[in-house]
RNA sequence: GGCCGGGUGACAGAGUGGUUAUGUGGAGGACUGCAAAUCCUUUUACGCUGGUUCGAUUCCGGUCCCGGCCUCCA
């Protein structure tokens, strides 16, 4: 029971001590709610429940939040650019948001707070942090005062002289100092706005997760999770903010997860690379993605490619023929959650920072040894292996026949072609059987031949 | 310019001061009427360069490349 995580903090490797191991708390930088969820998006989601899972092995209570940033300019874009209400915008696109996950097999989290539904307690923080002389109103803006928390960049690993710079942002000529961020702003219609002490107006990018850690988990957060990108200036500010308002540590791990490529190239909407979990969802089913997303290491770049895609159907394929073998033998799949923790090498690879490419591995020499000999208790290492990964939900039948939709086939075509070749290899009519089984494979229906001669197929 | 992360065999991708990572792909073979699945064998490694060491891909220095952040971004 020794989980070791990367701390962006301390940029080293470190024994996970929690504050309290009766209750772990984990807060996740979710979506904001513009537009579909992009594999970007997938990549951190399914990372950072591959930890919640992890967790909630270890530990009798998990309390996971991932916000849902509903007020933003590019959902205020969004909106008039397609002329629907904001709210239509952020619920459709929450929705499908959740949809996608699910299929990606990623739990829900234990409180998914929307920054909407927070703004008095955002406009409340302000209010702290301006008492505390750390904020300032301006021209119907309140700022960060940045200079009043000597230990702004501890995250980033970057000074205040650093920040400015590299300052390539236009400075507003009202603040007191280039580098000191938006905490609320005002608006004006058609822009979403709340009344406030300060007018109208909506609140800066950072507090909203503030003021949402806070209230559903309380600092200091034991992890804070997020896309590298977000390391500056986001969780900076959020530190900063977080910290000066409520005199606590934000959070004493931070976890950053890595960016994606797409063919080499960084995915990003300037490029056009963007490639939305619609889109990946035609590609290949979800566990199928969910395995390249884990398949190289949380911390580092990944590249999204046709290579990638075909690896991990091929690996998942294996795995679920393994679960047929056990389907077979008519293996209870009833994990007892602490029956092999301590010697599950599964586990143990991850408890190392997350060290999913490793994990694969040891489930594939578990599978291998599975092929060779079967036997119950190495099965259950290697299902509860799969399992803390998110993988082999379903059966091996669904995985492997699933929906004959897209072949043109039903049940009983496939089950009469069966048949017939059966009957032709009966025959010695080989040429008639090869045909049968050559037409099937067009449709994309393998045929597999066993030694009791019976016949099985599944999706190619 | 500042900060950070990388460079491993055909490809993907872990790891280690001395022993096969793993997967895919290629080659050969077993099984099969032919396939598929499975099994066996096999092929090419640690950017370059100094140093430490009995010994370095693994530690230290230098050097050359690549990528990310510094602007909305997971």
């Amino acid at each position: 029971m020794t989980l070791y995580f990367y701390n962006s903090l301390s940029r080293r490797k470190e024994l996970f001590i929690p504050q309290d191991e009766s209750c772990i708390k984990l807060y996740v930088c979710g979506p904001t709610v513009y537009d579909r969820a992009h594999l970007g998006n997938a990549r951190s989601a399914v990372v950072f429940d591959q930890l919640f899972r992890l967790l909630r092995i270890y530990y009798p209570a998990v309390h996971y939040a991932r916000n849902i940033t509903d007020v933003d300019d590019k959902i205020n874009e969004a909106s008039l650019t397609r002329g629907l209400p904001i709210e239509a915008i952020t619920q459709e696109t929450t929705a499908w948001y959740q949809q996608d996950m699910t299929r990606l097999n990623a739990l829900p989290p234990t409180v998914e707070p929307r920054a909407t539904a927070h703004i008095s307690e955002m406009i409340d923080m302000i209010q702290t942090l301006i008492v505390k002389g750390h904020a300032y109103e301006a021209e119907g803006h309140v700022l960060f005062r940045v200079v009043s928390f000597p230990e702004y960049g501890k995250l980033s690993g970057r000074s205040q002289d650093d920040v400015l710079a590299g300052a390539r942002v236009e400075v507003a000529p009202f603040k007191e100092d280039p580098s000191d961020f938006v905490l609320w702003k005002p608006s004006e219609s058609p822009m979403p706005g709340w009344e406030s002490p300060w007018g109208f107006g909506r609140p800066g990018w950072h507090i909203e997760c503030s003021a949402m850690g806070q209230k559903h988990l309380g600092f200091p957060l034991d992890i804070h999770c997020g896309g590298h990108d977000l390391q500056f200036p986001h969780h900076e500010n959020e530190i900063a903010q977080g910290e000066c308002a409520t005199g606590k540590t934000c959070a004493r791990y931070w976890l950053h997860n890595g960016m994606l490529t797409v063919d080499g190239q960084k995915m990003s909407k300037s490029l056009g690379n963007f490639i939305t979990m619609e889109e990946a969802f035609s590609m290949a089913p979800g566990e199928v993605i969910r395995y390249v997303l884990l398949s190289g290491h949380y911390r580092q770049d990944l590249d999204w490619n046709e290579s990638h895609i075909l690896q991990a159907r091929q690996a998942m394929d294996r795995f679920y023929q393994v679960k047929g073998l056990a389907e077979a033998q008519g293996v209870s799949f009833d994990i007892e959650p602490e029956a092999d923790i301590e010697v599950n090498p599964v586990l143990e690879a991850l408890e190392d920072d997350l060290n999913t490419p490793k994990a694969f591995a040891i489930l594939h020499q578990l599978a291998n040894s599975l092929y060779k000999d079967f036997s119950i208790p190495v099965f259950l290492q290697f299902y509860q292996g799969a399992q803390t990964l998110g993988l082999l939900s379903m059966s091996s039948g669904e995985w492997f026949q699933g929906s004959l939709d897209e072949t043109g086939l039903c049940m009983a075509d496939v089950e009469q072609a069966i048949l017939d070749r059966a009957q032709a290899k009966c025959d010695k009519d080989y040429g008639q059987a090869d045909r049968i089984r050559l037409d099937l494979l067009e449709k994309g229906i393998v045929l597999e031949d066993h030694k009791d001669g019976t016949t099985t197929w599944k999706k190619s």
